[in-house]
Formats: structure tokens, sequence, C-alpha cells
DNA sequence: TGGCAACTATTGTCTAGACAATTAAATTCC
DNA sequence: GGAATTTAATTGTCTAGACAATAGTTGCCA
């Protein structure tokens, strides 16, 4: 039970949580852990029809839907904001399924561009449908309002990051 | 680009998301996941002069918190919801550093207790105080009644799961 | 032009969680 | 009482991400 502050200091940085009494179900990081966690089991178990998970198929829509088609494991790991030595074994898992290409560049031996075969290209375009159904279905109830001011708290929240 | 549906049916289950059109930055999985990492990265960051992570530091909660006693293995997989084996892998970790103690059971062999020694003691006492220092800095600006719609609007995703 | 700095991809090592299999112990059910 | 079932903890194997080190290229610039 969190004891509401005084009441007037909206101003300055009122403080929601303190040491004390500190109730993880009152925890908006402990929330979101266990949001996160039931949207991306639910993705995961309708995509593995697709033999894909939610994080494979990341990449997999940098490359259906960014416009420079050379795209590289350096700058797909640079938009995707993950380790480029993460992004060389998801690559690696999406090449063994057939799904990515990798092909070494001839202008600059360095840089390894990363195409969609016809396969994953399909899963790729299979994937969003799933994703908004499982977002659909945990905002069953919202109303258009409570929607938009979720997606404006978040932002601030991520602002304040 | 959303586009909001026809504005009347708030009873059925309104599409907020589309294939067609999906975006991550409107998406409130992919701001919850960056939101959530930022408050995990600042609160590990602040966390390593303890020597100890977000993930680790939940064990501890339980064993400090909770008023029987006689945790297991079992029972704090359980409550924290993750992996039995993932647990015994974790609890090996605070192991080596000095947090935890196991001790077998006599009237029950299957089972391990699992204890806090003096320092794990002291660590957990401190974690709280760093947790709500990380989340009241990502609700600044936040007003208490939007604090608690947050929390309310995340119980209800939950729900929904 | 020759060397140094910066970049690219990969690999190694760590934490972390999920699932499956295994072993050991206790409980239940004939 | 003994067999079958359930429970407890561990270990193996996989995905996944973070950080560090490495090797190969390229570009700059003095």
């Amino acid at each position: 039970m969190p004891d509401h502050p005084t009441s007037i200091a909206h101003t300055a940085a009122p403080s929601f949580y303190a040491p004390g009494q500190y109730a993880p179900q009152q925890s908006v990081g402990y929330l979101m852990r266990k949001v996160l966690s039931s949207i991306l089991s639910q993705a995961d178990a309708r995509l593995a029809m697709h033999d894909v998970t939610y994080v494979q198929y990341l990449p997999l829509y940098k490359l259906l839907h960014c416009p420079d088609a050379n795209a590289t494991v350096a700058t797909l790991a640079r938009e995707l904001e993950v380790d480029a030595g993460a992004m060389t074994r998801a690559l690696n898992r999406l090449e063994t399924k057939g799904l990515v290409q990798r092909q070494r560049s001839s202008t600059d031996r360095r840089v390894v561009h990363v195409l969609l075969t016809p396969e994953g290209r399909t899963v790729a375009a299979q994937v969003p449908g799933v994703l908004a159904e499982v977002l659909n279905g945990h905002l069953r109830g919202f109303s258009h309002a409570e929607w938009q001011q979720m997606l404006q708290l978040l932002q601030r929240m991520l602002a304040n990051g």
C-alpha cells in the first residue's frame, strides 16, 4: 500500500517509491516486466508455427521495411540497439533456418550484406498480424484515449531515462 | 500512424494495431521493452557496487521479506515465477558471492533450504532504496494521478494476458 | 607513402531464462 | 506393504544479450 506524498508538491520530483515500503505489486517495473513477459510468450507461441521467435523477427522486419536494401550486420545491430556479437549470432540462427543470406561486400571487404531469402520475406510479412493480435488482446477493454495515454506515459518515462 | 477505430464501438475489442501499418514507435510492446531496459540498466549500474544485479536481488528480497523463514529452491522459483533450473543456477551465483547459503532439509531430504548470510542480509536491505530512486527518476514530472493511472493500465493489461 | 586510428564482423566468456531429462525422495493408492 | 505417482533439485542443451578481445580492412594524415 503506497502512501501518497504530501499531496502538494507536484512541481519537484515527487517520491512515488520509498525504500521502506517497496511493494512489487505496485511497482511499474515489476508490472511492466510481467506484462511484457506475457506479450512475448503469447507472441512466441503464435509465431512458433512460422519457426521464428519475436526477437528473431526484429531483424526480418528491418530487412523487409527499411528502404536501403544493403543492410549490414553493423547497421542492423545499431538500429535494433543490440550488440554486434548478438546480431552475428542471431543471423547465424536465421541463416540456418534459410530466412536470411549473408554476402560479403566486394567494395568494402569488411562489411557483410544481409539479404532476405524468399522464405524470409514471406515469414516477415506474416508476423505483424500476429503481433497486432497479441497487442490488441492485451488492450481489451481499453478506450482509444486510454491507449493513447498509455503510449504517452511510456514515452515520457523513456524520455526521463 | 494508427487509424483510430470507428470511434463508436468501445464495447467489443477495438483494433488498435493492424498488420498493415505496424509502427514500432507506437507499439506498447516496443515502448515497454525500451523503458524496462532503461530501468534495468540503470538499476544494474547502481547495484554494481554491491556486486549484484537486479535479477539476483529478487531472491534476496523474497528471503528478506517473506515471513516463513524456511524458503526452498522450489518455493522461490514458484514465487518469482521462474524455472527451477534457472533458480538453481541463480542460487549458485549468489552462493559463490557468499550472499546465500544452502542447507539440505533433514525432515524431507529432497528439499534444500535457502538462507541469507549476514552479508546477503545487508545487501538485500540496501537494494530497495536504489530501485526506488531509479523508478522515481523515470517518473519525473508525473502527477500522483498519472502514476496511479499507469499502474491501473498495466494491471488491466496483465489481467487481459 | 607509411603508419595509425577507426570500423566490421566474428568469437570467447559471462549472466540469464526455457524446456527436457535425470536422480532421489516422499506420497498415494491399491 | 509395495508399486505407481508426484515432488524436489540438479544438470544438459538451447536461445538471447552484454562485454571484451581479435583479425582483417579502410581511411586519414603527417
